[in-house]
DNA sequence: TAGTGGTCTAGACCACAAA
DNA sequence: TTGTGGTCTAGACCACTAA
């Protein structure tokens, strides 16, 4: 309940993750006020300063809403824990309630395609590790999804795990690799029929198409991702400011 | 250039809106530093308190990334100023490059279906404004809109403007009415008849579906909004962090 | 009027990067 | 070693809400 002044997790980081529990568990329900920052700052024996960042960071993920004058209140609907991050598909499927399962279609290195070099910033023919997979929620089939990184930033990334069971996410941060921003576009596109075929759905059934280009830390682009889903299966939650 | 220190707007918001402008401008370019916090405290003459309150805007809009022991920098694509944020329609269309119209399809009043109801939190039968809109960019159909409001918030709000002119957002900013959030469910689907019809597209074509609601600064929805886009002429930008 | 969050100051020590 | 951003403190005055 307290905080740890030895840690190396900053007293706002500490703070915020308690709060942020509390909320999620439904200790405070939507509507509900929060403690003042007075009360926290008493409470933790913290200054208004390191309050306010910890509150900032909640009010930055749509988790409260401060007024003044008044307080500072949950909001409605006690949003997606997901909304404008990167999430792994597995992680994604577990929060959706379904059992996620991966089938490797094809795993290469391969000199980078002119779009896709244009897209990560690179010279075309750069070396590219490619990995294709076939995602199921629930034994269905759900997406398709091609993965190219640089590979001179995770050399040997391929050989290294079976991306069946084990999630590339975490063999990249094992090289050192962190994707901490990402941006992408996303389309509604008839399916053509060999993805159809992999997808079991009709040739034409619509389906959602996610083009995502992600940094790391130094914000050099290092992944490249295209993932269709079917469209009958599945649905992207957003989350906008005015 | 310098911070006007009588003006109701806050110093580090004026701060931001400076080194914002400089950065879309162009004055510095992607993956340029930014002068330090030191250098903008003494230019200024503010505190590293509002410096940072300014960076962390930024930084938050994602056109900077913050390195310890570096710097600060821009970010490499001076990324969508509407990333994230509420556009209306003929904004997002502008910034495309396109130029927007709009039919009004239809505009009434009527009971909340359930549906709609549960969505936006209110009884099933309260009194809604429903206005239907095409939507047409480079005068080819785009996308069809269907926008419900709490009529109780905003009366008389459909015989008020042409909205096939004037801007709906601006209509209930004068009615007080500030959607500052909203969540939003993305699909793909596939054209019924009467909407490829509407959308000039042949039956079966992919679209895009959205259905937002959009809540005021109390945190009450006040706003749902369906809206389909024609797969072929729209992609929808969004941007993620790790 | 009392209490809330919004803004701002002037310090401090730290971890990290680069020279 | 120097300079960067990361964290933290202890104050202050203000605008707004609600009683």
């Amino acid at each position: 309940m307290t905080l740890n002044r030895i840690s190396k997790v900053p007293l706002y980081h500490q703070l915020y993750e308690q709060l942020r529990g509390r909320i999620l568990r439904g200790d405070w329900g939507p509507g509900d006020m929060l403690p003042t920052e007075n009360e926290l700052i008493a409470a933790h024996d913290v200054s208004r300063n390191t309050v306010r960042q910890a509150l900032d960071a909640l009010l930055n993920e749509g988790l409260i809403s401060r007024q003044r004058g008044r307080g500072t209140f949950v909001t409605r609907p006690p949003l997606e824990a997901n909304a404008g991050r990167i999430v792994s598909f597995t992680e994604d499927a577990r929060q959706r309630g379904l059992i996620p399962a991966t089938r490797v279609l094809s795993s290469e290195l391969l000199p980078a395609p002119a779009a896709i070099a244009e897209a990560l910033g690179v010279a075309p023919g750069e070396e590219l590790a490619h990995l294709r997979r076939l995602r199921l929620a629930g034994g269905e089939p759900l997406s398709i999804e091609d993965t190219y990184l640089l590979h001179r930033l995770c050399p040997g990334i391929l050989g290294q795990e079976d991306y069946a069971r084990s999630p590339l996410r975490e063999a990249l941060a094992r090289q050192g690799v962190y994707l901490v921003r990402a941006h992408q576009k996303i389309r509604a596109i008839n399916a053509p029929p060999d993805m159809a075929h992999l997808l079991a759905v009709a040739p034409g059934a619509a389906l959602l198409s996610i083009e995502r280009i992600s940094s790391n830390e130094q914000d050099v682009p290092v992944e490249y991702l295209r993932v269709v889903y079917r469209g009958d299966r599945y649905t992207l939650y957003n989350e906008l400011r005015g």
